[in-house]
DNA sequence: GTCTATAAAGCGATAGAC
DNA sequence: GTCTATCGCTTTATAGAC
């Protein structure tokens, strides 16, 4: 529903109606609405860590971020969420800012360091900036799901990402993966 | 206010109050909600014209749109507007979806022109592909935007973009610009 | 744990005076 | 062209019964 409304005008007796109580019921559970977006963005965390989490940092959590931006393509609802709060959350006083700011200092985080384990394995090509690559793809990868939402371009974010990444790896990302799996 | 608040969100008494003058009277002027939204994406994109439609198409329009990108820095509010409106009109209900699929059109319409002559006169690698590069362009544009609003990864959209041109040109878009100039 | 009822506030839009 | 007043509706949140 924040997804697809954005948080302030989702309403929760649409929220409640969805989940068959009435919108009493549904603030029993969580006090407040803030509360129920924090519960939402906390979920939607635990799934993504699980997805890409496991994967050792270097080209293996790369394709893992490919993969799942690739599976994300079967949750529009995900997808709309993120789409649609993060925009609305870059006004300081949205309930989400703090939230938006802690995420994508995170995934920046994840991407640098897996960029420079690739870097430092010669995966990369020696001039890449991981921290400028890291920002650049996650922007790459939000503006390519607008796109996506609104149909336009007929665009794939995941090839979009891949394609992005491929430019600045010494060879393709696939080719890359499986050497790496063949070398096990 | 559309761009600080979204447009659901953002009340036509907060615009009156801005503009000086009651609700009632805001409404003698725009019939109703939606009418005041497009027109002020009207004027916007009128001001967007004036600034890069003079340019030739070719890596001098490449450029202009690089410099709009560098003077957007100073209006934060029009920012505002475009990465939360584009966030939220993804919805086809929503009163901008169509605008905003419009818009999306053109603007890769302009860029695609641009990458194309590019390539014609030798600038471009010719195995970049004008479509693809015209949807990465504004995506990444996108999503800086975004992180350059919740001042994350202390990003500059205009350098983002330059730089990810860079990658696509034969020779850096300055020396470009520089080389075009001086054969008139 | 779920409900109905309702409070308190904000919303877009309209009516009509000046 | 601007105002006040107000309608009808929706919003989040609370109170209290069951």
């Amino acid at each position: 529903m924040f997804g697809a409304q954005g948080y302030e005008s989702g309403s929760l007796r649409e929220v409640a109606a969805l989940a068959g109580i009435s919108q009493a019921g549904l603030l029993h559970h969580f006090p407040n609405k803030v509360a129920l977006l924090s519960a939402v963005l906390e979920r939607r965390d635990e799934g993504a860590s699980e997805e890409t989490g496991r994967a050792e940092p270097g080209v293996h959590t790369l394709g893992a971020l490919v993969e799942y931006a690739r599976q994300s393509a079967f949750k529009p609802g995900e997808i709309e969420l993120f789409a649609v709060l993060s925009a609305e959350a870059t006004r300081p006083e949205h309930p989400a800012n703090a939230y938006m700011r802690r995420r994508y200092q995170w995934i920046t985080d994840i991407a640098v360091e897996s960029l420079s384990a690739a870097r430092d394995q010669g995966h990369l090509r020696p001039d890449a900036d991981p921290l400028r690559l890291a920002s650049q793809m996650f922007a790459l990868w939000d503006g390519l799901q607008i796109q996506w939402l609104l149909k336009v371009n007929d665009v794939s974010v995941a090839d979009g990402v891949e394609h992005f990444l491929d430019l600045h790896l010494v060879k393709p990302l696939r080719e890359l993966l499986r050497e790496v799996q063949a070398q096990r």
